[in-house]
Order: C-alpha cells, then sequence, then structure tokens
DNA sequence: CGACTCGGTTGCGCTTTGCAACTGAGTCGC
DNA sequence: GCGACTCAGTTGCAAAGCGCAACCGAGTCG
C-alpha cells in the first residue's frame, strides 16, 4: 500500500489509499464501537499483531487515530479517533446499511438511533434548493471549472 | 478473501467481505462513471488483467454487477450495475466526500449536482421524527431486541 | 492472408498477509 | 525477590495474493 494519497483527481481513491485495506474499517468500526486497546482490537477482529500495529501506525500517521498515553506505570497506550477519523462516520454508516439491506436476515444486526428522541435514523442524500432526498437515478457528478 | 459473507452480527462486515478489497470500489466508482467494458476498466484503472477478470467474476457472483451481451460477432460482454450494485452509491459518496473534505486542496475535484436544478449535493443523517440532520455526537447504535 | 481488437488466461517473481514464538516493562501474589 | 501474569508490541517464516508480461481465441478489416 502507497505511504499516502497522490496527486488524484479522485477523492475515493485518495480515501481508498489510506483506509482501503483488508482490515482498516474494521479498526476504525470497533474504535467507534467503544474500542481502544491494542488487545482488545486484535480479540475482537482475530487479526493479526503484527498486522495491527503496523495498521494502527498507519492511521495515526494519517491522522485518523492518535495514541493516546492512559497509564504510566508500565506506559501504555490507547488508540482513539481524531476528528478526522470521526469523520468517516457516514461512510462506516453506508457500508453499514448496505450490508443491512443486502445481507441481513431477519432485520439489521445494529440499528441507529437520535439520541434524543430514540427514533431510527436515515442516511439520504439531498438537495437543499428542492429540500427533498435525492434518490441516485437523479445525481449528476461534474468538474469544477468544467461546463456539462 | 472470502467467497461470501459469513454469519456475521456485523453489516459493515459482511459488506467489506465483497468490496473491501483494493480493486472493488474503484471498478464499481468507474460503473457508476460510465465505464462498462474490460479494456476501458482496464485502462482506467491500471489495473492487471488476471485481477480484473477476478474481481469482475467475483462482483457479477454476488450480484453486483451484471454481464451484459453487447455484440454478437463476436460474443462481446460488458459489465453494469444491478440495483444492488448501484445502492452503493451513498458508500461511494461518503467515502468522496471524506476525501474532498481532507484531502482535496483548491475544492474538491468533483461535485455532486441534482438533476433538476444542478445544485451541489449534500450527505447526511436525519430523523424522520425531529425533521432535522443529525450529526455524528448524537447518533446512538443500538442491537434490536436489546434495550439499552 | 496477415494485422488488429477485445476479452480474457497462464506462468512467474515479488510483496503482503497470517501464524507462532519471543521480548520487554511493569504488576501481583506469596 | 521470584515466578506467573498483563499488555503492547517485534521478529521469522510459510502461504496467499498481487503485478507484470506473454500468450490465446474468436472474429473483423484491408
Amino acid at each position: 500500500m502507497p505511504d499516502a494519497p497522490q496527486e488524484l483527481d479522485c477523492s475515493i481513491a485518495a480515501t481508498l489509499e489510506i483506509i482501503g485495506d483488508r482490515w482498516s474499517l474494521l479498526i476504525l468500526r470497533d474504535a467507534f464501537r467503544g474500542v481502544h486497546r491494542f488487545s482488545a482490537f486484535q480479540e475482537d477482529l482475530g487479526i493479526a499483531k503484527n498486522l495491527l500495529s503496523d495498521r494502527l501506525r498507519r492511521l495515526v500517521e494519517h491522522d485518523v487515530l492518535e495514541r493516546v498515553r492512559y497509564q504510566d506505570r508500565p506506559v501504555r497506550y490507547e488508540y482513539r479517533l481524531t476528528a478526522k477519523g470521526a469523520d468517516l462516520s457516514p461512510a462506516l454508516i453506508s457500508l453499514m446499511r448496505w450490508g443491512d439491506r443486502w445481507y441481513a436476515e431477519g432485520g439489521p444486526p445494529t440499528v441507529l438511533i437520535h439520541d434524543h428522541c430514540g427514533t431510527p435514523l436515515i442516511q439520504e442524500v439531498s438537495c437543499p434548493t428542492c429540500d427533498e432526498a435525492v434518490s441516485p437515478r437523479h445525481i449528476r457528478s461534474r468538474k469544477p471549472g468544467v461546463d456539462v
């Protein structure tokens, strides 16, 4: 895997250069769930320790996780989401929703709810002008500066 | 890579078993952009032909793409998104948005617009009860059947 | 008939992954 | 103060996956 996103004209490719391997997104999913320590990631995911070590280092280098000292004697560190890492939550939600829709039998394994009212949440693409949800068939893409 | 999503209590893991390798999401991104033929994928992505062949076969097996005959003499096939594949668009949009936010200098390389009015679109998590967008800090998750 | 196109497959070396064993700093029980 | 234990890793090695290049097969074009 390359070390950093190159000059790419595609943000999807740039993103995948950082979290587009078999483990990184699962590590981040665990971090969202409240898993923070090396041994906890390792036990929960069943990932090899050397790979976990490598992936955590990568994610810290790219400022997606931060390594935080949580104990002094002995010195021990844990891994917590940065703002940049937390900003991946829509991506994880999207992937979860797709799995829910196409693979979960008998309802999704996990439901996201609004902490204020307990309502199950929905994720959608919406148009601020028309003030409505937009289905994929009505989405076009455009390169800025290029008229279509 | 395993062949099919196992019985997992996590839809993210289930999803990643299908599209969680280095190339699949890039292939699908291209498919959304209108790339459909083997040689076009190969040229656009720079992927090795044997891997492209393997990934396309996998995606067809999992009903994310379908193999469509587009010519009879000689018989040739192309690859098009199924409904299931098209339903990955929110995930690709989320990943794109993250790359835009954290890696694009001078604005995102690509903007999504509403085909009716040309307005740039936004993706958000919203609460149908409160009728408002919900920020990640106000999202809780819950396992169905488990009271929290 | 030979060159070309498209959609692959095959073979081979190199990198990445996965497993297991080991390390090192420090704590706990006795 | 000695052995067992915890946590966070590192190291070594075999196996799997990846990337490149060469080749194949069906059909078209000149």
